[in-house]
RNA sequence: GGCUCCAUAGUUCAAGGGAUAGAAUAAAAGUUUCCUAAACUUUAGAUCCAGGUUCGAGUCCUGGUGGAGCUACCA
């Protein structure tokens, strides 16, 4: 049983048998006790005060000096105002060190094959761009957040939903039809997305120029836009796809293989992965017959066009398309048939979409949508929504070119890396592979970490300047700390110096405060998980690296007095650096063994 | 117009309705016979405005102000 139940179990008896009265423990608060004052856990005694019908402090007393006596975990109590400050003896945190040191899985329970399934849909990216920054704030929520459940002991499935059809991607490939001249990846040296995502630019500038064309013959400007031959070129190519014609399609095969090619690369780097790869081009037909289905059971209405849509106005939406006049689909429809297909496949408890917070009303129709036509596990549908990343100039625009390209990024990352290391004169006895390694490392960890530490449901800003800061609260400085500790262990490794508890009865302020945090991390970890929020790990690593920065400085390890005290620290080294590695583990970043 | 989200030190981020609102960074000063100075220590600075609920509000409610997004027979 963990220290709050016991403790709230206590309080509950006590009043019970003074008071004649059954309270409800979720009414009762225990928090970890401020550091300005003397105590371990802090019981908020304010929501007692009707029952006792005493003072704050009388209550505080009185039920501190029965938790005392009863309690042995419980040493000594203060009360101040309404607060009562419990002590928790030295031999319980050294118990739960122990504990900690033999259970080898802390804070990351493994699911059993009857835990609830969570699908994770994240990254979906379109084929015809490289991924950019905005993409990676997504792809690392996605991938931390399935960590972070599978640590809760659920099973997870990573999806990636790739939408490889539509006119756009017809744009980038009549561009490259016309213009080309057969470049390949392997001709130009280019990665295939990034190759791909040029010709849809250059699409793009052609097409401006053909509208200006009109207009200054005197087109009207939306007309023109509508009119350039480009527009109907393209227009023309997706009809030819949608009917298969083998030239399209055997380009459109082409190119798309280019893509995944450079996403691959792109994601390996990044660090996520996927267990089921959906591709709209096979799923941008789902859906149709469920719709059909509401309509015959009267949930969805026809209009006199033939059109079908969903009358939301009860809940506060609007009326929503679901079928075309001519009767083909929407993104909404097909959304709707993949949510019904991946049920009928995972059978998951909850499905949970990684998506930005421009498409909120889409999500908030579709579970509507979904629950309308009578689906129980439409509930359980969670649009994780993550908020725009800006740069300190503003929002990035293509046209402007200001989109800071993921792969770019990671370069500069790890360059910024070297090139500090070089300069602190790091690393100097270690070989170009072992170097280069540790670069990527740090790199990814400083981007990762910037962009992890940030609650996702709000806009961020996107400093390159400030990202690339290894001091201060960031990636490195936890990775820094790691590096650190390890080295110490080694050290102690080769002095024959084994960690253990031994003869401990003088815990010093500092121990006792990490073996508290090391001991709270599940929690943090449940936390993480109920609120899909990967930041909350990120802070609590960072926490302990700091405290653990401090404790080193403050209480030597190699030096202090005594075999007994090095090996107990030791221990304890060894059990922040687990915690830190497992807590960075959920959020995708790698730990370095030396920087 | 309607709907959703956001608003905290100069700046970037924290704070499950709880005590004196925490960090980092920028600024100033200090700490290397010792395990990695990418570290540590000290000093200064903030809850958009007006009401309300509560023993207690950055947090919940109402109304403003400011910012972002959505509101297509696009995806």
């Amino acid at each position: 049983m963990d220290i709050y139940s016991l403790i709230l179990q206590a309080v509950q008896k006590y009043i019970r048998d003074n008071y004649e009265f059954e309270l409800d423990a979720n009414a009762l608060q225990i928090q970890k006790t401020r550091k300005e004052f003397e105590g371990d856990l802090t019981l908020v005694v304010f929501p007692m005060l009707r029952i006792t019908r005493k003072s704050p402090e009388q209550t505080g007393e009185e039920i501190g000096t029965y938790l005392a006596d009863s309690c042995a975990e419980i040493d000594t109590f203060n009360v101040i105002k309404g607060f009562l400050n419990l002590s928790i003896s030295q031999s319980f945190w050294l118990q739960k060190l122990q504990d900690i040191t033999t259970d080898g899985d802390h804070g990351s329970r493994s699911a059993s094959k009857d835990a609830p399934v969570y699908v994770v849909e994240y990254s979906s990216p379109n084929t015809n761009k490289p991924l950019h920054l905005g993409h990676i704030r997504n792809n690392l929520i996605g991938y931390s957040i399935s960590e972070i459940l599978k640590a809760n002991g659920f099973n997870v499935q990573k999806v990636n939903l790739v939408n490889d059809r539509g006119i756009h991607i017809c744009k980038s490939m009549l561009a490259w039809q016309k213009w080309g001249n057969q470049e390949t990846p392997e001709s130009t040296g280019k990665k295939g997305d990034h190759l791909v995502g040029d010709y849809y630019v250059r699409f793009d500038q052609e097409y401006k120029s053909q509208v200006q064309g009109l207009v200054r013959d005197g087109v009207p400007e939306e007309q023109a836009g509508k009119e350039a031959p480009l527009i109907l070129e393209a227009q023309e190519m997706l009809r030819r796809w949608e009917a298969r014609d083998p030239e399209v399609t055997s380009l459109w095969k082409q190119m798309n293989s280019w893509v995944y090619e450079g996403f691959d690369s792109t994601y390996e780097r990044l660090g996520v992965s996927f267990d089921k790869i959906y591709y709209e081009s096979d799923t941008y037909k789902l859906g149709r017959s469920i719709v059909m289905e509401g309509l015959e059971k009267g949930i969805l209405y026809r209009k006199e066009d033939g059109s079908i849509w969903a009358d939301l106005t009860g809940e506060g939406l609007d009326q929503k398309l679901l079928l075309r006049s001519d009767g083909t689909s929407v993104y909404m429809t097909q959304d709707l048939g993949t949510a019904h297909q991946r049920f009928a496949e995972f059978n998951f408890y909850t499905h949970v979409y990684v998506v930005g917070n421009e498409q909120n009303y889409h999500f908030q129709v579709l579970a509507s949508i979904l629950k309308k036509l009578g689906y129980a596990w439409a509930e359980r549908l969670v649009h994780l929504s993550y908020g725009m990343v800006e740069l300190p100039s503003g929002k990035m625009k293509s046209r402007e070119g200001t989109v800071v390209d993921a792969d770019d990024l990671m370069d500069e990352m790890s360059d910024t890396a070297k090139s500090m290391s070089d300069e602190l004169g790091k690393l100097d006895g270690f070989s170009k592979e072992e170097r280069s390694d540790i670069f990527t490392t740090v790199g990814l960890g400083a981007l990762k970490y910037f962009i992890l530490k940030v609650d996702p449901k709000k806009n961020m800003t996107f400093d390159p300047v400030e990202s690339v800061d290894f001091n201060g609260h960031t990636g490195p400085f936890i990775q820094y700390t790691y590096a650190r500790i390890r080295s110490v262990l080694r050290k102690a490794a080769e002095n024959g110096l084994i960690p253990g508890v031994e003869n401990r009865q003088d815990l010093n302020p500092k121990e006792i405060d990490l073996i508290k945090r090391i001991y709270f991390f599940p929690e943090i970890v449940s936390d993480a998980g109920q609120d899909l929020n990967p930041s909350v790990i990120a802070n609590y690593c960072y926490e302990l690296a700091k405290e653990f920065n401090q404790f080193y400085h403050d209480y030597s390890i190699m030096n202090a007095e005594g075999e007994n005290i090095k090996k107990f620290r030791l221990l304890l080294s060894e059990v922040v650096v687990r915690t830190i590695a497992t807590g960075m583990g959920l959020l995708g970043i790698d730990v370095p063994e030396r920087m």
